[in-house]
DNA sequence: GTGGCAAAATTGTCCGACAGTCCGATTATC
DNA sequence: GATAATCGGACTGTCGGACAATTTTGCCAC
């Protein structure tokens, strides 16, 4: 049944080396924005050339575990940003495949949750924030992309004001899924644009007037809203 | 406000060409499961040395879409697997100290959703899976570690009934994140083993008779017994 | 301390090389 | 004829060295 040997794997030496500088980052004896030896000092203390450092490198760079500030030559550690990390996620599920329904399903679980939470913990800026992308939607409304850019910020605004850094970065790939399943319905339910107006309006109140309940269910509706609509467009 | 003019920032010869090949896969004119041209090829296309195209090859490696298979030599186009993409989220949640509670109300907001439609909606072998992951827990509740994976197993497999990628694939990082907060809890908190596993009990009951509401109580009342256990451990 | 400047260090890219290994074709064996 | 052993080519992982462009650093004058 169980094989009785594993296969054993040889890790190259640039995933080894990947690992060992990711753990040390983990386990914060490297902290973030410290800055990282030179290529070369890493290439030293490994024990390597520098060609097979960079390749370590690269890895921990696309995972958003180094980076640097603009301008600036050395490499530093970085806390992996929510934007960085979730684009990736939702890339992984654009080549799963995955439809509309099982998007929908998953905001319905989130959406609401932080609006609600963000009712009762929003701050002052990030009320702001939500304020400036329900403004944005309705001045460029006509301008389809910039409405549907308008929507998705006003979605990560609302999670962001939930104070929940695990449902901010759950919820951030959804909104990158929604963008263009997004931009084909708004252009063909008319009443779309007016009806994400009105909820926007109702959550956008309800979390000034911490009223949890309420911003829950006028997320859920909202969220509903788009079901309806996506059943209009392909019907 | 908003910046006139973004800046520009020069992209390095590595990062163009891991961009075009993403583009190529994401856009399916590479199809999971093509094997990549040679690195020497890919260089002599792109115009540039062999070294930049292994810079390159390394960030579609990390992020998941490029891969190969046990024993091959080539990298071929790959599906970013669920397990390496939360993987990456769950140690960007960990960078930023995400507290117990909130990892707590994601899970609260997910999971008993995922119950629910797994009730509605799991195969047979679904079943199978979630009840072995079960009997693990039993069988080996004395060993700690083995016992909280047994428990993300658990919840893993009831998030795979639940027929939803996205739902997965948001669930899986809280599984990651939960593990080590589950190891001191099971261990401090002496009936802790034993709810887990009538609550177990009655989800993979629920599940295993398609009723979607039980399964969704129960995997409330579970969820919220493990902030019941988090509160008693620190007491 | 501040500003300016030249030297040293660092990154991005290139070239060439070599051992180990995988693959395909060819040849040897039953 | 089918299978097994063999061989050469192709490819990857790693290495060493090199060079332009740019950043960082050390130093000096103010």
């Amino acid at each position: 049944m169980t094989d009785l040997f594993a296969p054993l794997d040889d890790h190259p030496a640039y995933r080894q080396i990947a690992n060992v500088i990711e753990q040390r980052i983990v386990a914060r004896s490297l902290r973030t924005g410290d800055p990282l030896p030179s290529e070369m000092d890493l290439a030293r203390q490994f024990g390597v050339n520098r060609s097979t450092v960079r390749e370590a490198i690269r890895e921990l760079e696309t995972h958003g575990l180094l980076g640097r500030v603009r301008g600036e030559k050395r490499l530093r550690v970085t806390r992996p940003e929510p934007k960085r990390v979730s684009s990736g996620v939702s890339r992984a599920l654009a080549l799963h495949d995955v439809t509309f329904l099982e998007l929908w399903e998953a905001m319905m679980a989130i959406e609401p949750v932080a609006a609600q939470y963000a009712a009762a913990r929003r701050s002052a800026a990030q009320l702001q924030a939500l304020v400036r992308a329900r403004a944005r939607f309705k001045r460029e409304a006509a301008d389809t992309p910039a409405a549907v850019s308008a929507v998705v910020d006003f979605f990560t605004a609302v999670a962001a004001a939930s104070g929940n850094q695990v449902l901010a970065l759950s919820q951030a790939p959804l909104n990158l899924l929604l963008a263009p399943a997004l931009t084909r319905m708004i252009d063909r339910v008319p009443q779309a644009r007016a009806r994400i107006d009105t909820a926007q309006g109702k959550i956008t109140d309800a979390i000034k007037l911490r009223r949890s309940e309420q911003a829950r269910t006028w997320m859920e509706k909202h969220i509903r809203d788009f079901k309806r609509g996506h059943e209009l467009e392909i019907a």
